[in-house]
RNA sequence: GGGCGAUUAGCUCAGGGGUAGAGCGCCACGUUGACAUCGUGGAGGUCGGUGGUUCGAAACCACCAUCGCCCACCA
């Protein structure tokens, strides 16, 4: 073995073994356990976001592969309707050209060719992270079985009146010239303007003053609207005003939405333009006028000076106008919410359009019951309220999308506008019995990606056919995903999961936190602060990193900017940590409930724990190499060492088994860490060498001491595994051969057992660390060098300690460097001291010792065993204490007060000697 | 306007009614036959504030402060 851990060297190769030798194909069998992957848009890349989620998902999933369950972990990708439409489209701006000049079937054909040529690498990425999912059932939403899916579940909720079409007020996206869904609309605070406009009365009376942040959308006006309440005001409800500009006589209506505190009191109504104008205008029936094109451009109907202006030039000459008119009573400063389209980035805008709905309501009541009555419970607890909330404010869901990539609506019209639902157009012919000769036309529009993605669980698994993955995996056992999808997501999975599958699509929800760069940022391009999960695992020399970094920006003026951040903060690039340290950092900082500061600090930690590792595989390896691991004598009685090393590692099993029961990966991870560095290096192998160097030793004390060092490393490897799974693999192997286990994985190896704690033999080691620890402090703090063997006395021992300190004597000689361990009755004045219960271990000074740094040393220990004491007599002393603690507690407390003035009493008596012979 | 979360060592974070923890960083010493990506020892915190419950609060409760996120129609 190479004497440091080389990722490289190793993890291709054992990922492709494990592809080629099916490891990760699908398990038979009930009761199985199974995770269907959020699926990444098919020709994206992989993020940190990505990675850390992949690799929560294939730690669980390896975990339950070992412990013999039958285990699907389900890949898969997303067509990504808007975002990769929008990809080949900037290819295609690139060379001048539009999607329309292609037209729709070369276009979509198009994005087919782009998904076959970059849509591998994902996936490719997803194999680097280790990624134990089953390839051979590798799906992509718009696979012709998928669609399938989608198309009948379509007809169904259409047949069943849970989809319909409807001309109403959506998002719609000026840029994409598509509707959006609420959630696809991100608003925002932005500084805007409120402009108060006179509008005069039919009278010619008098004028009311609006405020708008709008004015482009007065053109659509069909009525001013008061608080009926309002006593400024309610002498002109039923009166009409004159409409500026376009000359229109609309009427006053009252109606209790408007604020009478707001501005003037007065609102202007534009049905057309406004959610909750289109509100009022359907209480007070009043005419809707569109005023834009689809590109936000005013359109046709309208005054003719501002046709085919776009709206924010036809704003500013209204204003004009008022202003012109000398109807421009004031102009504010306001913020305002700005609705924005999440992919375009342009404001959206009410917009009044044919579209096509889900009917949401029939759907959200059992999924409401569900997470209510359990059958889906979330991790952590708390997101089911952010579910619920959403859930009882559901608007129907708005599905279609004037896109070109993606499910075609499978809805036919004939001349006159009747629509037909069916799966093709030969079908929807039959069915309602169309004449070939009658011309059919297709719905143009899409459906929202969520709507595949929606049918995602059951889809993947071979639904609507009687499969053995349905049988086996429905419904599956964990989804693990961000709390940004919850309701794009999670919530209509749950809907259509319970509505065509028949039951909940996953047991739990576990939502962990977003990853965030080290000071709390989100990572973003634009911000310049991504880092690249392959460029943790293989490394990345600075230029590549600010190349990469500063290449394809959005803005480019910010590439400077973005540089010299870079340079700073990784003046050497990124060293290679390999996926193991990586996997191991995610899982260490997936606590839940909060999002993640990725420190490179950490990953640095854990690679230096992989390469921990490794070298203790390598000593472990080597130094029973001669030994004949056979030779174990039958009657063989482990030693203590062996005895505390697997107690140790029964608690760690049953505590990762305890910490990946409720999602606490960092938890499992620590535990991991703790074990393998500090009981298993720090004191197991150094314990080991006592037996294993020792000339004196029996070969069957020396192969028992090789065969549980080595058989505890095999069952670490396994623990390790889910986690780790390169690195064990590749020690594991050499390992398998070491004791003729025969096996060639990790990945299917059995789950270790957790066997009896032996209390006795953890006993026995703290008081042998206790010991050890007394005289390493005594070293370290009187600066004895550590080669240097020293001298100890023990006295004032009882009988146990005597016992102990026989039976452990050549551990506590090699474990402390000891050069002589001796009990005496009175020990000489001139030491050392630590005080290990009642047990007095002294070091003569002679020649190691300063006399005055030892007295500084033990007033220190002495000045917070009073500390103590002080704090323990007090509790004592209180009356309300002693009468009302638990017994045991009380006990406890006089137990250690008693420690402590023992331990004072004879700290004061030694610095007193010490004081004396120092005059 | 509602809801949620955070506040613990210089940094990143666990914990949790009974003597404050880890990793990293820091200081000192160290070429001991697995590992300097290491070893041994050490320093460092009145657990955001105030009040309450309790024999006992960093933990439970209330209020406050600061930061962050989500939802919501104020023109």
């Amino acid at each position: 073995m190479h004497k440091t851990f080389d990722p490289q060297a190793i993890e291709q190769a054992h990922y492709e073994r494990w592809e080629q030798a099916g490891y990760f194909a699908a398990g038979k069998g009930d009761n199985g356990f199974c995770i269907v992957i959020p699926p990444p848009n098919v020709t994206g890349t992989l993020h940190m976001g990505h990675a850390f989620q992949d690799t929560i998902m294939d730690t669980l999933t390896r975990y339950h592969r070992m412990r013999g369950v039958p285990t699907l972990w389900q890949p898969g990708t997303d067509h990504a309707g808007i975002a990769t439409q929008m990809v080949v489209e900037r290819q295609l701006n690139a060379d001048g050209k539009t999607r329309h000049d292609l037209g729709r079937d070369a276009f979509v054909e198009r994005v087919w060719q782009w998904k076959e040529s970059s849509g591998g690498k994902i996936s490719r990425q997803m194999r680097r992270l280790g990624a134990s999912v089953d390839w051979s059932r590798d799906r992509f939403t718009m696979d012709e079985g998928l669609s399938e899916v989608v198309r009948d579940v379509f007809i169904q909720l259409y047949d069943e009146g849970l989809i319909y079409r409807g001309k109403r007020l959506v998002n719609w996206d000026p840029v994409l010239r598509t509707a959006l869904s609420d959630l696809e609309v991100l608003s925002e605070d932005e500084a805007g303007h409120l402009w108060h406009f006179r509008y005069p009365l039919a009278d010619g009376s008098q004028h009311l003053t609006v405020a708008t942040t709008r004015p482009e959308t007065m053109l659509g006006d069909t009525a001013v609207a008061v608080h009926p309440e309002d006593e400024r005001y309610q002498h002109l409800i039923g009166q009409t005003v004159l409409l500026p500009i376009v000359d229109r006589e609309i009427p006053i209506v009252a109606d209790e939405y408007v604020d009478p505190e707001f501005g003037t009191g007065c609102v202007k109504i534009t049905p057309a333009h406004d959610f909750n104008d289109y509100e009022i205008g359907q209480r007070h029936n009043l005419e809707m006028i569109n005023v834009l094109t689809d590109d936000a451009r005013i359109n046709d109907d309208m005054p003719e000076a501002y046709r085919g202006l776009d709206r924010f030039d036809a704003r500013a000459q209204i204003v004009e106008a008022f202003e012109s008119l000398g109807l421009l009573d004031r102009v504010e400063d306001h913020t305002l919410k700005v609705p924005r389209g999440d992919r375009s980035g342009s404001v959206v805008e009410p917009y009044l359009t044919d579209q096509w709905y889900v009917k949401v309501g029939p759907l959200a009541e059992p999924a409401i019951q569900a997470v209510a009555d359990g059958r889906i419970r979330f991790v952590p607890e708390n997101w089911s309220k952010t579910y619920f909330n959403w859930m009882h404010n559901l608007e129907d869901w708005c599905i279609s999308r004037q896109l070109w990539w993606g499910h075609r609506i499978p809805a036919w019209y004939d001349e006159s506008g009747n629509i037909f639902v069916g799966s093709d157009e030969t079908a929807v012919r039959e069915q309602h019995n169309i004449d070939a000769s009658i011309p059919l036309r297709q719905d143009d529009d899409v459906l929202d990606t969520w709507f595949s993605s929606a049918l995602w669980p059951f889809s993947t698994l071979g639904w609507p056919d009687q499969t053995e993955a349905m049988a086996s995996y429905y419904p599956t056992s964990v989804l693990v995903t961000g709390f940004d999808i919850i309701f794009f997501w999670v919530a209509r999975m749950i809907m259509m999961g319970m509505k065509f599958a028949g039951d909940v699509p996953f047991r739990e929800v576990y939502i962990h936190g977003l990853i965030r760069d080290q000071d709390g940022q989100k990572m973003s391009k634009s911000k310049g602060n991504v880092l690249d999960p392959i460029d943790l695992i293989d490394g990345i020399d600075l230029e590549s990193l600010v190349e990469k970094r500063t290449t394809g920006l959005m803005q480019p003026h910010l590439a400077p900017r973005i540089e010299k951040a870079t340079r700073r903060q990784f003046p050497e690039g990124i060293p290679e940590f390999g996926t193991d340290a990586l996997r191991f950092t995610f899982a260490s900082l997936a606590t839940t409930g909060r999002d993640v500061r990725f420190d490179l600090g950490r990953i640095e930690g854990y690679r230096n724990f992989c390469n921990k590792l490794w070298n203790a595989s390598r000593f472990a390896l080597q130094a029973t190499e001669d030994t004949n691991l056979d030779s174990v004598p039958e009657n063989y009685e482990p030693s203590l060492p062996e005895r505390w090393i697997r107690s140790r590692l029964n608690e760690l099993i049953g505590e990762v088994e305890r910490q990946f029961a409720r999602y606490r990966l960092d938890l499992a991870a620590q535990a991991m860490y703790e074990f393998t560095w500090h009981e298993y290096c720090d004191w197991f192998v150094e314990l080991a060498k006592t037996t294993l160097y020792d000339d004196q030793a029996t070969d069957g004390a020396k192969a028992g001491m090789a065969r549980t060092l080595l058989d505890v490393l095999d069952a670490l490897l396994r623990v390790l595994h889910p986690l780790t799974p390169f690195i064990t693999e590749e020690i594991s192997l050499q390992l398998a051969e070491r004791l003729g286990l025969g096996r060639e994985t990790l990945c299917t190896a059995d789950w270790p057992a957790a066997g009896q704690a032996d209390p006795q033999a953890e006993s026995h080691m703290l008081w042998l660390q206790g010991i050890v620890g007394g005289i390493r402090q005594i070293r370290g703090e009187m600066d004895i060098a550590p080669g240097k063997a020293v001298p100890v006395l023990l006295s004032e021992s009882t009988a146990d300690d005597e016992a102990r300190a026989t039976e452990l004597r050549p551990l506590l000689m090699r474990l402390a460097n000891l050069e002589s361990l001796e009990f005496v009755q009175d020990p000489p004045t001139a030491c050392a001291v630590a005080l290990h219960g009642n047990l007095r271990v002294s070091v003569p000074m002679a020649g190691l010792i300063d006399v005055a740094k030892e007295r500084e040393r033990l007033q220190k220990q002495r000045d917070k065993t009073a500390a103590d004491l002080a704090r323990t007599e007090g509790k004592l002393g209180n009356q309300n204490f002693v009468e009302r603690a638990p017994e045991a507690v009380v006990v406890e407390e006089q137990r250690r007060a008693e420690e402590h003035r023992s331990a004072l009493a004879r700290l004061d008596a030694q610095i007193q000697e010490l004081a004396a012979m120092a005059d």
